[in-house]
RNA sequence: GGCCUCGUGGCGGAGUGGUGACGUAGAGGACUGCAAAUCCUUGCACCCCGGUUCGAUUCCGGGCGAGGCCUCCA
């Protein structure tokens, strides 16, 4: 079996890759808040683990891969959305509006990108019991008798905080030490928390905010708490239940790196009273727009919607494969400058590609995903896709999510046909203009036509490809 | 202030202590009725300044620049 390399962000190096269990290979990522269009910075990692989950597949067969990415469906910012755009309507209501519309959103744009659905796909609100329990966990003493979390009254109410300070080697992820800091660091002291990194597992909901009924534990007292779970409890509960306390991978954006994976860990490994959480931990590059950071005010933020659907960007649609390669293009951990001309030549590559799929083959289709196992190199298999043709490029390119030629969708083959044998016809009879003028008719339904000569008879053939 | 990435030709992107891959775009040519495709040819690139060295883009030091995290964020 060809070996998978992954650089893991917990040692800073490239380590061989050995499942826990090759039945079962596991891999965690933190999916999207569901409370607007995901924009091009959140197709990043949807694409980067959906090669990886391919990969997997590939290596330990498809039905020993265990991929789960998450729905975080509970969430301040939803809450604030929803009051935006439903005013008329209880909060709980307008909330379930706002997060069923975006979810399905955001399946349609990562199924446009070529993403395979992920094995399972949990939503936070449906593991609220799971996260009062580990919640319970972490206010009673481990087995060497330490406590992680305590309760606390907040401004805005009651929380139930980690400790951090009873977790001697938090930190261990984003190599932070908690001493160094404190020290210049911009945070709010909030008198409540034993220390300024402490953060909420769960708080108090005022009575129009969603909430759940949460009973705690806490040094033989009960406590009940209405409120909602923090933002780290939810992974850490959605990948117990779905791939058990210990698995393989656990993939995310770098700025997840700290807090959120951080916490994660945290609550995971002293919940569970062990030393891992995940083996490997993968984080993918930021990327910016035409050279400037992404946002609303500079007017650059463009969402998967956007450029699949809308003439915002470059002024014109894309479609989903192109803007699949044109991510893949760089190595997922290096930066990323999104641009028309990056989304241009991705294109033009494509196409080439689509164009030698038609011809005799040649190539290897292992050799690609041997590339792709040295910590995703996909800039090698770039290179062998470019020496490929036919058959065996075609399946490298269906490994990798890429169709294996180009779509066909709205074309009318018979028609088309038609319009090319009258073409033929005419050039025949030395009519250029008229010929001249089906061609370009074609062309703007999107069909460049290709003339050659046979070799044997002499006589002109006429190709032709789809050409976006 | 602390921690961490990155800086190669128009763009994307390899690589190396000593003739600077490759792709894409551009230019020229072949082919073609003309295109498209294909093939051939072609162009100023290694952020700056020191140091080590016979020689550095590659090693060391210092700058400058871009970006990330430390607060919600892919």
């Amino acid at each position: 079996m060809a070996g998978l390399q992954i650089y893991n962000t917990l040692t800073r190096r490239k380590e061989a890759f050995e499942p826990i269990d090759l039945q079962n290979v596991r891999m965690y990522v933190c999916g999207p808040t569901v409370y607007d269009f995901a924009h091009i910075g959140n197709a990043r990692p949807a694409i980067v683990f959906d090669v990886l989950f391919r990969l997997l597949r590939h290596l330990y067969g498809e039905n020993h891969v265990t991929y789960v990415r998450n729905i975080t469906d509970v969430d301040d910012k939803i809450n604030a959305r929803a009051r935006r755009d439903f005013p008329g309507l209880p909060l709980n209501e307008a909330i379930a509006r706002v997060t069923a519309k975006t979810e399905e959103q955001y399946h349609k744009d990562v199924a446009a990108l070529g993403c395979l659905p992920p094995t399972h796909e949990p939503h936070a609100t449906a593991h609220i019991p799971g996260m009062v329990k580990m919640i319970n966990q972490l206010l009673m003493p481990d087995e060497k008798g330490a406590v992680h979390a305590y309760v606390a009254t907040g401004k805005e109410g009651r929380e139930v905080l980690f400790d951090v300070a009873s977790m001697p080697d938090y930190g261990g992820l984003s190599k932070r030490r908690l001493d160094e800091q404190q020290a210049g660091a911009r945070v709010a002291v909030e008198a409540h928390k034993k220390n300024p990194a402490d953060f909420v597992l769960w708080k108090e909901s005022a009575a129009d905010e969603p909430g759940w009924a949460g009973h705690f534990h806490e040094g033989g007292r009960h406590i009940d708490i209405h409120g909602r779970p923090g933002w780290h409890i939810e992974c850490s509960v959605m990948s117990e239940a779905h791939l058990g306390q210990e698995f393989d991978i656990h993939g995310g954006g770098l700025d997840l790196i700290f807090p959120h994976h951080e916490n994660e860990i945290a609550q995971s490994r002293c919940a569970h009273g062990s030393d891992v959480m995940a083996n490997y931990w993968m984080h993918n590059g930021f990327l910016q727009v035409e050279g400037k950071k992404m946002s609303k005010s500079e007017g650059n933020f463009v969402t998967i919607h956007d450029l699949l659907h809308t003439e915002k960007f470059g002024g014109r649609k894309w479609p989903g494969e192109v803007l699949r390669l044109a991510m893949l293009m760089t190595h997922y951990r290096e930066p990323i400058d999104f641009s028309v001309r990056r989304l241009e030549e991705a294109e033009a590559i494509l196409s080439r590609l689509w164009r030698h799929g038609c011809e005799p083959e040649k190539g290897d289709t292992a050799v690609v995903m041997q590339e792709l196992g040295d910590d995703l190199d996909f800039n090698s298999v770039l290179q062998s896709l470019s020496g490929m043709a036919g058959a065996p490029l075609q399946h490298a390119l269906n490994l990798l999510g890429l169709p294996g030629s180009a779509p066909l969708d709205g074309i009318d083959l018979n028609a088309t046909q038609a319009l090319i044998t009258r073409r033929l016809a005419l050039l025949a009879g030395k009519n250029f203009a008229e010929a001249d003028r089906i061609r370009n008719e074609l062309l703007e339904q999107g069909i460049q036509l290709m003339d050659s000569t046979d070799p044997v008879t002499g006589e002109r053939v006429t190709k032709w490809e789809v050409k976006r």
